[in-house]
DNA sequence: TTGACTCCCCGTCAAGCCAA
DNA sequence: TTGGCTTGACGGGGAGTCAA
């Protein structure tokens, strides 16, 4: 993950909480986005002190503290006695320079069957269920709230699309159409439809850089001549979604591996904070013993 | 330069899941 | 029950690397 530092936090959990601190003096940290009501936490840091914009992500356990690692040049942000809010109590936040921030709970929405892929307390049913099949990339990007955007508009979709050069196809009714491309709408496609007359409508497929590719698309009964050409074209399009599904699937399987490895490296300085503080507890120990 | 190897992405198929 | 969606599995192709 950009920005996340692995090895350098150290976490004294034994460090005094500071008293609550009210909701108001929370100003100097932005929650630009806080999903209480999952288990991923996006914050920007505001501009401010000459520091740039700083976004910190961390993955919250549902049912245990959890730990927010942030970069190091937030540090002199989040040193200054702000508060990042977060739905988990008892957190804490990690930091390259190994200090502590109290965290205050507020707006807990506690998680609900959504969080079910990693709750412990799962019914038998639900774990058989499991067992036999992962639940979709989808619903457990959802379910973490690194996916919000799960309806789109189209022309949401067509500039994400667009903007990443993936090919991309959609369905529009009949008549002519404008395409534009490119930032401030130049470079506009004029494409007439072939198929205008029709009732039907077409699918248009597109690549930045690329040629149109316009295959007319059947209404059932209404262009084709016979069964063989209709059963044709419905295996057209049956393969064309299904390419479409595979894109989207694989995408969201690369988030989600992204986000078990952050979540890999947020318990892996958990443990190691954890391993840290019994050992000067021993240490502790030994040494009042000795008096 | 070339062949072997690896990695990544893609398209397709098939099976399971799910809402209507 | 069924049609559409989702995803694992499989194979193919392109790009990069490395040793011969």
């Amino acid at each position: 993950m950009d920005g996340m530092v692995d090895e350098n936090g150290t976490v004294d959990p034994l460090a005094p909480s500071p008293p609550p601190v009210a909701i108001s003096s929370v100003g100097v940290v932005t929650q630009q986005q806080l999903v209480a009501s999952t288990n991923i936490v996006h914050l920007t840091l505001p501009a401010s002190n000459n520091h740039a914009q700083t976004q910190v992500q961390s993955v919250i356990q549902p049912n245990q503290q959890s730990v927010i690692q942030t970069a190091a040049n937030i540090q002199p942000v989040l040193g200054k006695g702000n508060v990042i809010l977060v739905s988990k109590p008892n957190s804490v936040i990690q930091t390259p320079q190994g200090s502590l921030h109290a965290l205050q709970v507020i707006n807990v929405v506690e998680t609900t069957a959504s969080d079910d892929s990693y709750s412990d307390d799962e019914s038998p049913k639900k774990r058989r269920d499991l067992l036999t099949r992962r639940p979709s990339y989808r619903k457990i990007l959802n379910d973490l709230g690194g996916e919000p955007k799960v309806e789109q508009t189209s022309s949401e979709a067509d500039s994400e699309l667009s903007s990443h050069s993936i090919p991309y196809h959609t369905v529009i009714p009949a008549g002519a159409i404008q395409i534009s491309s490119g930032e401030g709408g130049q470079s506009i496609h004029t494409l007439s439809m072939t198929n205008s007359g029709t009732a039907g409508a077409a699918i248009v497929q597109y690549a930045q850089g690329q040629e149109f590719f316009v295959p007319v698309m059947a209404q059932s009964g209404n262009i084709t001549s016979g069964g063989g050409e209709d059963q044709a074209r419905k295996r057209e399009m049956r393969l064309l979604k299904n390419r479409e599904a595979a894109r989207e699937c694989r995408r969201k399987k690369k988030e989600y591996i992204k986000c078990l490895e952050n979540r890999v490296a947020v318990l892996e300085n958990q443990n190691k904070a954890l391993i840290d503080e019994l050992k000067s507890l021993k240490e502790l120990y030994c040494k009042q013993k000795t008096e």
